[in-house]
RNA sequence: GCCCAAGUGGCGGAAUCGGUAGACGCGCCGCACUCAAAAUGCGGUAUCGAAAGGUGUGUGGGUUCGAGUCCCACCUUGGGCACCA
C-alpha cells in the first residue's frame, strides 16, 4: 500500500489557473487560420444577454460548448468557436432611466466583467471575431437586412391592434405574450390599435415546416415538435356562405375557413367573431344595438377571462342570414368571442354535433343539432357530447358512406364544382411583429416622408446611429418611442424627393439581431457586406450549436425564417442554419430554480474561488446528461476536486518517474487495454455527446493507473506513461487548466489542446477472454470465461456440461438451445 | 381539455441490437496512516434471508428462450399548446 502524496508538490488549483491563463489566447489556439485546409466545424453558444456577471446556468451551457469544440480540434478538424453579446435590450435602458446614465454605460460595462468571467473559465473561444449587437459596426449590418427584406416585401407596416404591456410600454410579439401576461414582466397585456412593423415570417410557414425533414434527428425531437404546433398548419378548405340580403345590406358571401368540410351537411348555423370587422359590417340595423353592447362586455374581459375555455358560451344573433350552400338551407348568423377574429377568416361554420365549442353554443342558444357522422357515439344532441370519433358520412347527400378521408376530399370537389369554395391550408402562424417603442435597439433605417412616403435610408447612409445624448429620464416610456420626441435626431431630407422628413422612430425587437449574428462571426470586421458569402458556406450551417429550451420557438424559428430568406436572396448557400441544436438543462438548487425570493441561489464566483474553474465545470458535466437539469444540492464539486487531484498526481508520478520506452514493450498489457478502451469509448461517447459517462470512464482510467503505479508495474513504465497521456488529453476537454499541466509534467511539447488524439490500438480492444453466461428459463446459472472468438458449437457444449447446468437438467429434457457466441447460452427445457 | 417526454438503490445517474440491471460518483459503514483530526489510500454498500436461495427498473397485463429496453392499459411527475374551427 503506497502513499502518492509522498512528494512535497501537489495539486494547487489556484496556481495552475495563474499559470495557464491567458495562455492560450496569447498563442491564438483557438483561433482558424487562414489557408488551414481541413474539414471544418462550427460551434456556436448561443450568446449571452449582457446582465451583470456569468451566473451557474452560464457556466453549465458555456462548458457543453466547450466540451463540443475541444473534442472536434482533438478530433482535427478546423473549429470555429466564437462569442459574441446580445448587447441591445430594456434591462440595460431600465438601468439608464434608474441611474440618468445612457444604456451603454451600463451595457459595456457588463459585457467587460462578462469576457473576463469566460477567460477565467478556460473557455476555447476565438475572441479575433467577438462582436456586439449594440455596435455600430454590427447593426449597421441588421439595418442594411431589415431594408433587404424590405425591399423584397417580407418588411412592412400595417395597423391593427397589437399585444401591449402596460409597464414595459412596448408592444410584445405573440412568441412574447405568455398566458396572457408579458413574458418579461408579466403584467397582464392589453390590446391597443398601432401602427407596426412585420416580417412576413407566414409566408415561409410551408417551408418552416417543410424543411424540419432535415432537422429530424438533429435536433430535440420536442423542439421540433413545439415548432410545428407553433405554425399550426392545418388542411381544409375555404367555403362560401350566401349571405341573403336584408332591407339596405345587400347579399354577400361569408367565407369561413374548416378542417372538417365533410361535415358541411351539419353546419346549422355560422358564427362571426365579435371584434372581427365582419361583424360590424353584417350586423343589421335591429341587432346594433345588441352587438354594440356585447361588444363593449367582450371588449372588457380580460384576455384571462376570454381565454378560459369552459366557460358558457355567450354571443348575439346578427339579425342576417345565410344559406348553407351544400343543403340550400337557411341558417342564422350569431356573432360571439368564441370565434377569433385573427385565425382563418374570423367566421366560422358551425357543426355542433362535432364540435364541442360549437355544441356547447348550441345548448347556449338552443340551436339545432344534427349528426352527420355514422361513428357508433351516441347522438350529440341527446347526449349533450360532441360526437367526434371518426366515421362514415350520413345525412350527407353524395358523401354518404364515404370514410372521413374520402369524404373531406369528397366534399373539397363538391364546393369547388359549384365554386363556393376550395381546398385550402391554413396556419396558427402568424406575421413577426419586429418595431418596439423602445431606445436601445437596431433603429428601423426607413425615413417618412409626407409625398413619398416609405424610403428607405440609402445604404451609404447606414447605420442610422442611435443618438448617443439621451439619457436617464428621457428614456422613460411614454407610450411611444423615446426616439418620437428627439427631433433634431428624427428630421432628415427625403433622400428621394429632398423635401422635409422624419425618421420611423421605432427600433427593433433584439431577435432580428440574433437571427444573423452566427453568420457575422464567419466575417468579423468585413466592410461592405453582413457576411462574405464565401465564409459563411465554408462554416455553416452550425454543427452544434447549445443552448436552453427557452428559444425553442422563438430565436430558432426566427433565425431559420431569416436563413430562408437569405437563400431566397443567394446570399447564403444553405436553408437551415442550425444543423444541431443541444438544449442544456438547468442548473437549479434543492429541487427549484435559483432565485433572489427562494434565497437558494448559488453564486459562480464564489463556487470557482471554492473549488477552482475545473472543479466546477467537472461537476457541471459530470452531475448528468447535458439535456437534464442539474441540482447544485446534488452534487459535489469537492468530490471533482479530489478526482481532479487524483489524476494529477498520476501525470506527476510518471512524469518524475520519466519513462521512456515503446508502451507496446509493456508488460501491463491490462492497463494498455483500459487505456485503448477508454480512448474508444471517449469517442463514441462524445459524439453523442454523453460527456457524464465520459468522466465516469475517465474515473476508471485513472484508479485503473493508480493501481498499476501503486501495485502494477510502477510509474516509470511507458503503459502507465501512455495512460496518463491519454488520460491529460481527454480530461483536457473538462478541465483545461489542470491538463495543461499535466501535459507540462509529462513532458509534451506545447498546449495539450493542440494535440491530437490517437487511434485506439484495435488489438487491444478485444479482451483475451470474455465471460459467457448461462441462462436456463431466463435466468443466468453460471458464467463461463471463454475465448472471444468461442465458435458456437463448443460453447454449447461448456454450457450444457457446466456443473450448476448438469444439476440444474437433471431429469429433464433439452428442448431448446439458443447461443450467441461468445456471451450467451440460453437454454429451454423440456417438460 | 389536447399533444409530448420521463419514471432504475438513500441520492446524481450507467446499461449499442431485446442478452450478467445498478458502471462511475455522492452519501454511509469498516480498515490503514495519525497522539488525534483533516487529507489520502484500501475494502464494503439494491433488497429479503443466518445461509441456500428468492425478489427487484412506477402499476397491471402481453410478446419472447430471454424485457429497464418492444406492445396495450393505467398511475405519477415534468414540459408545450390552450375556444386555432
Amino acid at each position: 500500500m503506497s502513499d502518492d502524496r509522498s512528494t512535497e508538490q501537489d495539486y494547487d488549483f489556484r496556481a495552475l489557473e495563474a499559470k495557464w491563463g491567458g495562455s492560450w489566447e496569447e498563442a491564438k489556439v483557438f483561433e482558424p487560420q487562414p489557408g488551414d485546409t481541413r474539414e471544418r466545424r462550427y460551434v456556436v453558444d448561443m450568446f449571452p444577454y449582457p446582465s451583470g456577471d456569468l451566473h451557474m446556468g452560464h457556466a453549465e451551457a458555456y462548458a457543453i460548448g466547450d466540451v463540443a469544440s475541444r473534442f472536434w480540434r482533438f478530433k482535427g478538424y478546423n473549429v470555429l468557436h466564437p462569442i459574441g453579446w446580445d448587447s441591445f435590450g430594456l434591462p440595460a435602458e431600465n438601468a439608464a432611466i434608474k441611474n440618468g446614465t445612457h444604456p451603454a454605460e451600463w451595457t459595456y460595462k457588463n459585457i467587460e466583467v462578462q469576457a473576463g468571467s469566460f477567460k477565467r473559465y478556460g473557455l476555447s473561444l476565438d475572441w479575433s471575431r467577438r462582436l456586439h449587437t449594440s455596435d455600430p459596426e454590427f447593426y449597421r449590418w441588421t439595418q442594411w437586412l431589415f431594408l433587404t427584406f424590405f425591399k423584397k416585401g417580407l418588411a412592412y407596416r400595417k395597423d391593427s391592434p397589437v399585444n401591449w404591456c402596460p409597464k414595459d410600454q412596448t408592444v410584445l410579439a405573440n412568441e412574447q405574450v405568455v398566458d396572457g401576461a408579458c413574458e418579461r414582466c408579466g403584467t397582464l397585456v392589453t390590446k391597443k390599435k398601432l401602427n407596426q412593423w412585420y416580417f412576413k415570417i407566414t409566408e415561409y410557414a410551408d417551408r418552416l415546416v417543410d424543411d424540419m425533414d432535415q432537422l429530424e434527428g438533429h435536433w430535440p425531437d420536442r423542439v421540433l415538435l413545439m415548432q410545428k404546433n407553433w405554425i399550426g398548419r392545418s388542411h381544409g378548405a375555404n367555403v362560401r356562405f350566401a349571405l341573403e340580403a336584408a332591407g339596405d345590406q345587400p347579399a354577400r358571401d361569408i367565407e369561413v375557413f374548416t378542417t372538417r368540410p365533410d361535415t358541411l351537411f351539419g353546419a346549422t348555423f355560422m358564427v362571426v367573431a365579435v371584434d372581427s370587422d365582419l361583424a360590424e359590417e353584417i350586423v343589421a340595423p335591429g341587432q346594433r344595438a345588441e352587438f354594440e353592447a356585447y361588444r363593449e362586455k367582450a371588449k372588457a374581459a380580460t384576455e384571462i377571462e376570454r381565454q378560459a375555455t369552459d366557460r358558457e358560451k355567450t354571443g348575439v344573433l346578427s339579425g342576417r342570414t345565410a344559406v348553407n350552400p351544400v343543403t340550400g338551407e337557411q341558417i342564422p348568423v350569431w356573432i360571439s368571442d368564441y370565434v377569433l377574429a385573427d385565425y382563418g377568416t374570423g367566421a366560422i361554420m358551425a357543426v355542433p354535433a362535432h364540435d364541442g365549442r360549437d355544441l356547447g353554443f348550441a345548448k347556449a342558444m338552443g340551436l339545432p343539432v344534427r349528426s352527420v357522422v355514422e361513428n357508433g357515439d351516441p347522438d350529440p344532441a341527446e347526449s349533450g357530447e360532441p360526437s367526434l370519433s371518426p366515421g362514415t358520412a350520413k345525412n350527407s347527400g353524395p358523401l354518404d358512406g364515404l370514410a372521413k378521408e374520402e369524404a373531406i376530399a369528397a366534399a373539397i370537389r363538391l364546393v369547388e364544382e359549384r365554386g363556393t369554395g376550395e381546398g385550402t391550408v391554413n396556419f396558427r402562424l402568424r406575421d413577426w411583429l419586429l418595431s418596439r417603442q423602445r431606445f436601445w435597439g437596431t433603429p428601423i433605417p426607413i425615413i417618412h416622408c409626407e409625398s413619398c412616403g416609405e424610403v428607405p435610408v440609402p445604404e451609404d447612409q447606414l447605420p442610422v446611429r442611435l443618438p448617443d445624448d439621451l439619457k436617464g429620464e428621457q428614456l422613460a416610456p411614454k407610450g411611444e418611442s423615446p426616439l418620437a420626441a428627439a427631433m433634431e435626431w428624427r428630421r432628415v431630407s427625403c433622400p428621394s424627393c429632398g423635401g422635409e422628413a422624419l425618421r420611423d422612430s421605432d427600433t427593433m425587437d433584439t431577435f432580428v439581431d440574433s437571427s444573423w449574428y452566427y453568420l457575422r462571426y464567419t466575417s468579423p470586421g468585413l466592410e461592405d457586406a453582413p457576411f462574405s458569402r464565401d465564409a459563411v458556406d465554408e462554416w455553416m450551417p452550425v454543427g452544434r450549436y447549445v443552448g436552453g429550451v427557452e428559444h425553442a420557438i422563438l430565436h430558432l424559428l426566427y433565425a431559420r425564417f431569416f436563413t430562408k430568406v437569405l437563400y431566397d436572396l443567394g446570399l447564403v448557400g444553405f436553408t437551415e442554419p442550425f444543423s444541431s441544436l443541444l438544449n442544456q438543462g438547468q442548473v437549479i438548487n434543492q429541487g427549484k430554480a435559483m432565485s433572489k425570493s427562494l434565497g437558494n441561489g448559488v453564486n459562480l464566483g464564489e463556487q470557482l474561488e471554492l473549488f477552482g474553474v475545473d472543479a466546477v465545470r467537472l461537476t457541471m458535466l459530470f452531475a448528468s446528461p447535458p439535456e437534464d437539469d442539474v441540482d447544485w444540492a446534488d452534487v459535489s464539486p469537492t468530490a471533482s476536486s479530489k478526482f481532479l487531484a487524483r489524476a494529477w498526481r498520476v501525470a506527476r508520478d510518471a512524469g518524475q518517474a520519466g519513462a521512456a520506452g515503446d508502451p507496446a514493450d509493456s508488460k501491463d498489457t491490462a492497463l494498455r487495454r483500459v487505456t485503448h478502451q477508454t480512448l474508444a469509448q471517449a469517442n463514441e461517447l462524445l459524439e453523442q455527446s454523453k460527456f457524464n459517462v465520459v468522466v465516469a470512464k475517465l474515473m476508471e482510467l485513472t484508479n485503473a493507473a493508480r493501481k498499476s503505479i501503486d501495485s502494477g508495474a510502477g510509474a516509470g513504465d511507458p503503459a502507465v506513461r501512455e495512460a496518463a497521456m491519454v488520460l491529460t488529453q481527454l480530461l483536457s476537454m473538462f478541465a483545461p487548466y489542470t491538463a495543461e499541466d499535466m501535459h507540462e509534467m509529462l513532458g509534451g511539447e506545447g498546449f495539450v489542446a493542440n494535440t491530437r488524439l490517437p487511434e485506439p490500438d484495435p488489438s487491444l480492444l478485444v479482451a483475451d477472454t470474455v465471460t459467457a453466461v448461462v441462462q436456463v428459463q431466463g435466468k443466468v446459472r453460471a458464467k463461463l470465461e471463454v475465448s472471444p472468438d468461442v465458435s458456437e458449437a463448443e460453447l454449447e457444449e461448456m454450457a450444457l456440461s457446466a456443473p450448476p447446468i448438469v444439476r440444474l437438467l437433471e431429469g429433464r429434457s433439452v428442448a431448446k438451445v439458443i447461443v450467441r457466441a461468445p456471451k450467451l447460452v440460453s437454454i429451454v427445457p423440456g417438460k
